[in-house]
DNA sequence: ACCTGAACACCGTTCAAGT
DNA sequence: ACCTGAACACCGTTCAAGT
């Protein structure tokens, strides 16, 4: 707070005329973090010539608007995860991504917590990215500790697949991710 | 510190020469609390007399009892999604799930891509489901925040699933996410 | 070897008083 | 109406000094 004010040339006091406390000031900011992502999804489902209608895209450019919204700002994923906003914004993502699933033919049911499922899962891997990419914290990523670890004790499964587990390729992973969620979504559709 | 200090009958400063910063002790308290993962899965696989041994049902298994161990602990999820422990609870618990995955037949690349997103959808919902159990604070489950935005702008998908959306049955949440993962494991198996 | 006492440089938040 | 100045009750962390 005191940054901010500074940064403002204010005192840390007078921000309190605005927002009755810092997470009411970190609510507001997670609401601005995601109005970019309904816009930009929007944009490109209207002009999609090809077969870009498909619900899965839209789900998946969905998430992946979202991911990268959250990315754009330091700590994006452990702010937004840490405020409910119920404002326009965060309120037009879920709108979006249950409307779609609606209009696709899912029940109310599976859409609402398909919703959940996408959004706790985009927001949990960003969590990690971010924190991965923090400096002197890699988290299981972190190739040495791991790498030292895995070695040392006997985990025969861990080390065949280090090279994979220690990439610094995120976006596949999260690629991974949601289309495994994708996948089982038209599994459920029957 | 100092509250942890005083629940020991200690000054905050003496608990420096066990712990190098806060950041650590939560890495050992994160640690511990998935202490009890690997080995009650490991009793089920053991024991089950039916037909328990399918990779699906161990995987969900060892979601489940992740989920519950961040549970039994007040911001079990987010010590938990704040820390990066190489300890052997935490290795342990990564060594069983892409070990079922790749004796299932998986490839090193798909387990270890299926680890994070079990793990990180896991993680990512549980902070939802504890931030929404603390007082105050509701989040999108804010039955009263959202019906009241969702009345007052013109959100009919939102409106029409409200009833599913403000459920507090999270169980039925999760469960359905993690269906959707294992049933997109499934399609990717080819 | 382990802990105390006391400090350092911070926090979020409040509120009388100014203009 | 909006901000200052100053305080309150905290933080995590350090470290000489004690035993």
């Amino acid at each position: 707070m005191r940054r901010l004010a500074d940064a403002m040339g204010v005192q840390a006091g007078a921000l309190y005329r605005y927002f009755a406390t810092k997470q009411d000031l970190l609510t507001a900011m997670a609401e601005r973090m995601v109005g970019s992502v309904v816009d930009a999804v929007d944009a490109v489902d209207a002009a999609g010539p090809t077969g870009d209608g498909d619900w899965s895209a839209r789900v998946a450019r969905l998430a992946r608007a979202l991911r990268t919204a959250l990315l754009a700002h330091r700590d994006g994923a452990r702010v937004f995860a840490g405020t409910h906003s119920t404002g326009p914004n965060t309120l037009g993502f879920a709108e979006s991504l249950v409307g779609v699933l609606r209009e696709a033919g899912f029940g109310d049911g599976e859409a609402a917590r398909a919703l959940y499922a996408v959004a706790n899962f985009t927001v949990g891997h960003t969590l990690e990215e971010q924190a991965a990419l923090r400096p002197g914290d890699g988290g299981l990523t972190d190739a040495g500790a791991l790498y030292e670890a895995t070695v040392a004790g006997t985990y025969p499964h861990l080390a065949a697949t280090l090279p994979v587990l220690t990439t610094t390729d995120f976006t596949a992973h999260f690629e991974f991710g949601l289309r495994l969620l994708l996948d089982g979504l038209r599994a459920v559709r029957r």
